[in-house]
RNA sequence: GGGCCUAUAGCUCAGCAGGUUAGAGCGCACCCCUGAUAAGGGUGAGGUCACUGGUUCGAAUCCAGUUAGGCCCA
């Protein structure tokens, strides 16, 4: 060891330690090292202690708004990566508009009932359940859900997230479930709440109806079945023969409701001649059809139109009712014989074939799957049980023609997760064809669309097209956690009651002692003592049991929420859920909206699309591809999830892996390391006093100022079209390209060697404390805890408490400068022929450093005016200790590299023949020598 | 099965009013520096623009279909 020391020049290294002091090297307490994990919820502690909230709000107040209206996360459960996406990209929203000076009042809000939370309650109540009093389970609901609203505001707050989280709008509040009642109530003045049965997606051992959202399609094996269904009318032209029409079906306990049989108006439809009897099937399944019935001989007679057969009538398997031939377009090619069973209590194709028709509606299955005496062969079975009978009973009968299996995806409860059936029962609905006032709830609603911005515009397609398609809206729910639906029946005639009145009455309830009050009040006392049965007079009432649908809860938010809070108004600027909610939120916001307001609840609609893994798929347990955000809090910190947020172009689905990550980490340092170089070079510079103003500024501080406005401009431009992904890219590559490898390299034999407070060296430290406060500024809403730390560091005298109150930055026009960039990129072109060059000879071991060398340039006669002005510069852009310029009739730049002339300056290591001539200082060059004399060396 | 959408280097994104050898950053390889140092700089290698067919003098870019994937619905 020692003797190694003893090799070293010792004079050398002990004078460059001497000269190393008289440098003006970077200093600053900013770590390299992020520590997101640890340092974030400080940062929190410090917004949360000055009511970050609260004060942008003072700061922007009587000024325009901006107000995005958060869709309420349902309270069940920890935040999940989807979750996170989405408030992020809110919270990154919010944030930049509020710089921009507008006045962004923001309540996070939770939808807090609903069967979920009720079915998980339950599942923890084990064997209690079914024990409980109705209140009981409400209010463990209640807890449940009060819970999780706990849980997650937490974990919002964690991911960095600036909102009233004092205050959130919870649908649960008396205040909340009230508007419900209210929001009906216009619904019904337009006459659009009916009741009436329907077919609906019902579990029979749950008891209850269920929405599209509470399905789960699972595979499934049923029954599959060809049966007869002899004609009671001659097929034309072969009167006198007997002749049936065959069904094909999954669901043999649906026959006994039967009531037609629907073929394709355009398919054609094959006389069959097999044994005996004529059998009608559709042409293009024939083949499939015959083999699945196991028929091999047989003769084709004849083909006919299904319209033309419309009309003909078929024997029921057990009623005396006939089952009418009908048309419907329903009918595939896919599956079957072309002729489907119609049974409208049982399926909601068959009910509106059974609305075109007129056909009844038997109703033969009891609210738990078992059939009534309304079909008496199978009283009492349960529907499953009741298929074998059925088949057995239809065999005996020769009407089973064949017989088999098949497996199918089938809408499973997602509750008790057992196949689910559709069965109609008496439902409370919101109707959309309704007329009123000239129109119908949907036209309106699809007029409303229009003037309602979509981001991305495509959006508008999705929403038109399933506000065409939406059925009625059943708004029944058969449980216990929700808000009531307040209609009476009265006990002496039966007849229901929902008027005006009663829903004000029930409103007030509401309002006055919250949802509970409809469960343990008697009617009389919500009605009052006069109130009688318009039909009958009557004064004894039964309590609808139904509650709402928690989509018409989230779905009146907009009322609840605009109309009720402080500083909101109606309708708002923004919603901005993920893609599904088109079918979900949006619309049912829209259709409580229009309904008793007419318009939208929102002027522009931002959806983002689903979270999946690397590989494109969705995340899911099964698949064991789920990130948590909240690990990747504690393992890198909330900003690399809010970058992870920024940098994904979220229009489509958005990709989350381990290695996506690593490379946020990598891109986060970038900018950091950027942030820290500036941070460490401006900390002897007193901006009132030392900053240049911008025309006595130097050209290439000049030129990166031009650079740091176009930035600005490009991300001002991004954010306002909400592509936030440019700007993380333009913030990244800014970072890398224009300054690290560029002009922060160029600049550090300025910043370093030249003294303290020189002109060169100020003006630079004047670009670098622009470009620290812009890009802090730039960054805030995405990298928001990074920002404030960075703001900490750096702010000065009048600078706001926190980032989050600055303004953003504006485009400083007299900084732009598009001529000085355009010579600079022809100067860049030349300093990438020149890096080039000097790595040719580094590489075969002639240079280290390229202070190494000094450069021979010869350039075409065109570059002259550009590159004349500019010589004494071009050491300095190309990092090189010498440049010489020669102009002349060649068509390409040349370049020549060769070992600068002269000795290293021990000071600045550039290589100048001065070195060497002061004895005094034998290893400095001539312009280190007077900063180093002035300094008292 | 239907509606809407997506498919460009290992990763994230540009390019898409059709037109020279398809770009950027990151990552990777190699090299340099050791005065941004668990940093910084340079050079370089990576792409049949999912596939097939069509329109066109010419397509990553337009059209159709296929495949894979996402959301919603059946």
């Amino acid at each position: 060891m020692i003797i190694m020391e003893q090799n070293k020049p010792r004079i050398r290294s002990e004078d460059g330690m001497d000269y190393r002091s008289t440098l003006n090297l970077p200093r600053t307490d900013f770590p390299m090292k992020a520590d997101l994990p640890r340092r974030e919820p400080e940062i929190q502690s410090f917004w949360k202690e000055m009511d970050i909230y609260r004060r942008v709000l003072e700061k922007n107040r009587g000024r325009p708004s901006f107000i995005l209206h958060d869709g309420p996360p349902y309270a069940n459960g920890d935040i999940h990566l989807g979750t996170a996406l989405n408030k992020i990209l809110k919270d990154i929203i919010v944030k930049y508009k509020s710089m921009r000076g507008y006045f962004c009042p923001y309540v996070p809000g939770w939808d807090c009932h609903g069967q979920p939370i009720e079915h998980e309650v339950e599942k923890r109540l084990g064997e209690e359940r079914g024990k409980l009093e109705v209140m009981e389970i409400r209010k463990r609901c209640r807890e449940y859900a009060m819970h999780f609203v706990e849980r997650q505001s937490i974990q919002f707050q964690r991911l960095g997230v600036r909102g009233d989280f004092q205050n959130p709008y919870l649908t649960l509040k008396p205040a909340y479930e009230a508007v419900n009642i209210r929001v009906l109530a216009e619904l019904a003045r337009r006459g659009l709440v009916y009741r009436s049965r329907k077919p609906i997606h019902w579990c029979p051992r749950c008891v209850t109806a269920l929405a599209e959202a509470e399905l789960e399609y699972q595979e499934k094996t049923s029954p599959s079945i060809y049966v007869k269904f002899p004609l009671l009318d001659s097929l034309p032209g072969y009167r006198g023969r007997e002749a049936a029409v065959v069904i094909w079906t999954t669901t043999p306990w649906t026959l006994p409701a039967n009531v037609a049989v629907a073929l394709h108006p355009d398919m054609s439809y094959v006389i069959v001649e097999a044994g005996d009897s004529l059998l009608l099937l559709g042409e293009p399944l024939l083949e499939a059809a015959l083999e699945g019935m196991g028929i091999e001989a047989y003769r084709e007679l004849n083909r006919i139109p299904g319209r033309e057969l419309k009309g003909l009538r078929a024997r029921h398997p057990w009623r005396e009712r006939p089952s009418v031939l009908v048309n419907s377009d329903f009918v595939t090619t896919e599956q079957g014989t072309g002729a489907v069973h119609i049974a409208p209590g049982h399926g909601e194709e068959d009910y509106q074939v059974g609305l075109e028709y007129d056909l009844p509606m038997p109703m033969p299955v009891d609210d738990r799957g078992r059939f009534t005496s309304d079909a008496p062969e199978f009283e009492g079975l349960f529907i499953e049980d009741a298929n074998p009978r059925i088949m057995d009973d239809l065999r005996s009968r020769g009407l089973l023609l064949g017989e088999g299996e098949l497996r199918h995806a089938y809408p499973h409860c997602w509750r008790c997760k057992g196949p689910v059936i559709f069965r109609a029962t008496p439902q409370w609905f919101v109707g959309v064809d309704r007329e009123y006032e000239g129109s119908t709830l949907r036209k309106r609603c699809l007029e409303a669309v229009k003037e309602v911005q979509w981001i991305p515009g495509w959006n508008v397609r999705r929403m038109v097209g399933m506000l065409e398609s939406r059925p009625d809206w059943c708004i029944s729910r058969q449980r216990a956690w929700g808000v009531p639906i307040p209609a009476f029946y009265c006990l002496e005639c039966g007849r229901e009651v929902m008027t005006l009145e009663t829903l004000r009455k029930a409103e007030e309830l509401l309002a006055a002692e919250g949802s509970d009050a409809w469960f343990l009040r008697e009617p009389e006392e919500i009605l009052g003592p006069d109130f009688r049965c318009p039909e009958c007079g009557g004064t004894r009432w039964r309590k609808e049991t139904d509650i709402l649908d928690v989509w018409f809860e989230s779905g009146v938010s907009h009322e609840a929420v605009l109309r009720q809070w402080e500083d909101h108004y109606w309708p708002c600027d923004m919603y901005l859920e993920g893609s599904d909610q088109h079918r979900g939120w949006f619309q049912t916001s829209l259709l409580t909206a229009v309904g008793s307001r007419g318009t939208p609840p929102y002027r522009s609609v931002l959806t983002h699309g689903f979270v999946v893994d690397g590989e494109g798929r969705k995340m899911s347990k099964s698949l064991g591809n789920v990130i948590s955000p909240l690990e990747i809090c504690d393992r890198l910190g909330a900003d690399i999830l809010r970058l992870w947020v920024a940098a994904a172009d979220y229009t489509v689905d958005i990709p989350a892996s381990r290695e996506i990550f690593d490379r946020l980490v990598e891109a986060y340092r970038r900018i950091r390391n950027t942030i820290r170089f500036l941070l460490g070079n401006l900390y002897d510079f007193r901006p009132h006093a030392d900053a240049l103003p911008p025309e006595e500024m130097e050209e290439l501080d000049r030129w990166i100022m031009s650079r740091l406005q176009r930035l600005v401009r490009r991300c001002t431009q991004a954010m306002d079209t909400y592509q936030l992904h440019v700007v993380f890219h333009a913030l990244h590559n800014f970072c890398a390209v224009d300054l690290s490898a560029l002009y922060l390299d160029m600049r550090k034999d300025c910043l370093y060697t030249f003294a303290a407070d020189s002109r060169p060296r100020r003006s630079s430290q004047t670009a670098l404390r622009e470009l620290l406060r812009t890009m802090t500024l730039l960054m805030s809403p995405i990298l928001s805890h990074t920002a404030e730390e960075v703001w900490q560091e750096a702010r000065g005298e009048g600078d706001p408490e926190s980032v989050q109150l600055a303004d953003w930055p504006e485009v400083k026009e007299e900084l732009e400068d598009a001529a000085l960039e355009e010579d600079f990129d022809l100067l860049l072109r030349l300093r990438e022929l020149v890096t080039k060059a000097i790595e040719e000879r580094r590489s075969a071991k002639e240079l280290g450093t390229s202070l190494e060398a000094a450069v021979k340039l010869t350039l075409p006669l065109s570059w002259r005016e550009t590159v004349a002005p500019r010589e004494e510069l071009l050491p300095t852009l190309f990092i090189v200790s010498g440049v010489d310029v020669r102009y002349a009739e060649v068509e390409d730049p040349r370049v020549e590299v060769e070992k600068a002339p002269g000795s290293r300056c021990s000071r600045c290591w550039n290589y100048r023949p001065s070195v060497g001539r002061d004895p005094n200082h034998p290893e400095l060059c001539d312009r280190c020598l007077p900063v180093v004399l002035a300094a008292g060396g």
